[in-house]
DNA sequence: CATGAATGAGGTTTCATTCAT
DNA sequence: AATGAATGAAACCTCATTCAT
């Protein structure tokens, strides 16, 4: 006799109904303002499963960082094998620009102060792998910190322009690439006055 | 018989109290982070007290916000009130930079997704007097959205720029201003490419 | 007019019926078995009383172990201020048995083993205490290892002997005490044995 | 091809290495702090297998400590099949302390008042064993309640010294049974004593 | 025999908010 | 104006037990 088993969702397995339901999320509203009993509910397990397979609200949430940093990596990698420095970098703008808007929420929750400081290391290392990456596309292998914090303002230069365009203020999407693209030179430049010495003083 | 009274603070009226006390608590942790026995200790008060004068956590936070907000607005103000329009920018870009180190957290905090949606309005609206102002100096007195987020996108620059120095990673106070007072031209006039339509699809 | 205020158990604070009903269930059942839920359901409040006034569960059993501890010592100290050396060591026995057998379940669960660390102090602490007490009795003030571990083994006689009292099994009350009395020169003096090196080896 | 079997300890059983396994770790800790699944894992096998061979987690408990009983019965009838009363006596002291020193937190946990009501019969019964072996030691079969709880009392002082010993407070592992070997006589003979109804009231 | 996914009751703790005084 | 006792919803987490395979 075949019983029929009870199926749900398509019958991915409930682990990764969790991992998944819980990414959504956690794209939608922050980390405190999600109880695991929603997660439970949305995935449509008991609560303790979280606990099961996760150990702790805090350490599901570590691994989905994780997962969607390295995801965010890879899409950087991808999108610039190939093409000359500047391709490489209207392309690594186009990528990044796409992901980001899939993430909206979690991306600006996290990019500012939120989250542990587990999670705060996983962003923080990716965003370190992003400056590496658009300054490789220059020949420098190994930044300043002057220089990379220079490009990583330009990088928040840019983020702002994204999250204009994600909240619907702007459509014109290849203006913003385009932005950026040309503040690049400038922004990077600026760099060399961090090591100066001799500006007003203010 | 003359029993002396219970002096706090220099007898301030509790209102006042709990509202100090609460701003400078919300400036070094994050909202949920701070339960109204906090406040109502640190201020020597019933913790009763906060909800007799603020209706709830939340309003007490909004009405501090607004109050940051505000100040942040008048010391914009009056540190660009005389001056050419560089200088003004350069005075600016200063007031900005000191004000923010003294809220730190509570800036990053809300600097991006956190706080309700009132927290978030206040906060938007004081963006939006500063950028006015900036544009202000150079005879722009009612930008288009593309010039505004244009300009916002700047700002995104050097707040990550103050954010690195903030967090001691820079200790070049000068050099950011001048890195932002550089930028400013390009970063600004960028925002015409929001409007053209010919630009290559991404 | 008089509006009649909710009275509960004569008005004693809630506080207080916390406090008496928590040691009456920690006399009836082991710390794991009784949950804040039941204390505050016994004492007719809130279960979140608990945790405002006492922290936490565990803190709770400690204050309340604590005075247990404290009382059991004023009890011996009380009941063993005059007369003759052994009539004051009797005295002490009786005093014990008393106490002892009202708080029966808890004294056995503490007595070996249950509870944190902290509680074990406390009752390590008390018959300590108790033990000194009687020593003291006999005009010893500091007592070497050897004499503190055979007194302590006596008590663990006693003990027992008073365990099958309060089980019921035994009803001669005095027989109890007189027995402890009488093993008590012999059970003390074998501390010498602590000391020597030439026993045989077993 | 022939798959190399995957060996778990020397190929024992299932069975028997969960009952193995439950049985260190009910010695280390007690009852409430060991999971089935901490057992599982050491055992090298799913939890749900607890529950096919055992039933329930207290089943098992009461199934080890039969088995932990029974195996101090047999150490102390083993240890005294030859010999004098005296050798006897000193016999069963030396073997109950070296078994009980193996067992140690576990013996503590159930000694006194630990466990549910099936737990505290096993090891009830098991004290009536020891306590008829060593009464019979001296022709006593059929003792007396008076009798036997006075033995048991002596036992109590001797536990006790077990006990420092085994906390390591005391090294002198052959005093600890000379204490107890002469204590006997004394501490049995008091037993008339509850027969008695002519003791001063207390 | 054996697995381990899944459940859900039960427990501790926090804290915004109310309200009698 | 001020207190702080009291409430109870809601969150996180644990774990014995069941059961389909």
């Amino acid at each position: 006799m075949v019983t029929a088993r009870k199926k749900k969702s398509a019958d991915i397995p409930a682990r990764e109904r969790i991992f998944e339901v819980a990414t959504k999320l956690f794209t939608q509203r922050p980390f405190d303002e999600i109880s695991a009993e929603d997660i439970a509910r949305e995935a449509g397990v008991a609560h303790g499963l979280t606990f099961h397979y996760f150990g702790s609200k805090a350490k599901l949430y570590e691994q989905i960082s994780q997962a969607a940093a390295d995801r965010l990596d890879q899409i950087h990698l991808k999108a610039t094998l190939t093409g000359s420095a500047p391709e490489k970098l209207r392309s690594f703008l186009v990528a990044h620009m796409e992901e980001v808007y899939r993430r909206r929420v979690d991306y600006v929750f996290h990019s500012r102060g939120g989250g542990t400081a587990a999670i705060q290391d996983i962003w923080e290392r990716s965003r370190s792998h992003g400056i590496r990456l658009v300054l490789g596309f220059y020949g420098v292998t190994a930044p300043s910190l002057e220089l990379a914090v220079a490009t990583r303002a330009w990088l928040g230069y840019f983020d702002e322009l994204v999250l204009a365009w994600v909240q619907g203020q702007i459509k014109n999407k290849p203006a913003i690439v385009e932005m950026a693209f040309r503040l690049f030179p400038l922004a990077v430049a600026n760099a060399e006055l961090l090591g100066e010495k001799n500006l007003p003083s203010v």
